[in-house]
DNA sequence: TTATGTGCAAAACATTTGCAGGAGT
DNA sequence: ACTCCTGCAAATGTTTTGCACATAA
């Protein structure tokens, strides 16, 4: 998961890796590439997705690969999960005590070597019910 | 999440259900357009998202958006998981009883309004196992 | 008959890649 | 110096869409 080798550190790595790390968002390449170039006009989005899919390889920064069609990435590395607003389309963390034990269950259910899991709820989020609600109104 | 107004029953539609229940893997849209294609050569592709999304939206049968880059579906639509092989991409169904109970975990855990989960396992199939077994000897 | 659906081709997106020049070490 | 990295633009792969014709109801 992890080999940071001959990987050099440029501006454009720093102040991707900074950008993201800025935000709790979970952005996706495009909106990386947004916040990056105010810092950095000329950065190419090939650029971004290049050091955003380095950085993940190199298990600096996560990729998560959830419903919708971007993938999106997360500064925060520790195990968590996502819950998703099917309305707008966001992307926010959850903190909640599953975990552990359902990847013995898989490994015991299936014929696979589990790597690992992730979990992905999806609902309304705290704004969009409230627009849900005063449209009712 | 359904319903079924004017919607024609065509042969079309016909097919790619038929095809799509026939099989137990998760074929992605262009793997059904290949199957479905043998019994209706001039099918369009167009035709097959179409369809597959205007079914999996009245709640016939299942999209599935994991890791990878297609979307994939699904014809059982009881509540079960998928495992995903990080190796050659083949999802599998993985039927295990962790369930229900994260639903209240997560409303309690967020302001949202939980609609639902998903998880997906990642690991090594059992053909990719032996293969990588072999490749070592 | 008429609204819906289809085939086809083009468009729209998201992501990856080739390459010549630029920058870390 | 010698790689590795970047910007740019073109290529790729997936999904969506517009439109004229076809077809289920």
């Amino acid at each position: 998961m992890d080999h940071l080798p001959n990987m050099r550190l440029t501006t454009q790595r720093q102040i991707i890796l900074e950008e993201l790390a800025k935000v709790t968002s979970h952005p996706t390449a495009n909106e990386v590439y947004d916040m990056v170039r105010k810092r950095l006009p000329r950065i190419g989005l090939g650029t971004v997705y290049r050091n955003l899919d380095l950085m993940a390889d190199s298990g600096v920064i996560l990729k998560i690969e959830v419903g919708g069609t971007q993938k999106r990435f997360d500064a925060t590395i520790y195990p968590h999960y996502h819950i998703r607003c099917t309305a707008c389309g966001k992307v926010d963390d959850i903190d909640i005590p599953v975990q552990l034990h359902i990847n013995s269950a898989a490994a015991a259910a299936s014929c696979y070597e589990i790597l690992g899991h992730h979990i992905e709820f999806s609902g309304i989020c705290r704004d969009c019910q409230q627009k849900k609600q005063s449209s009712v109104n």
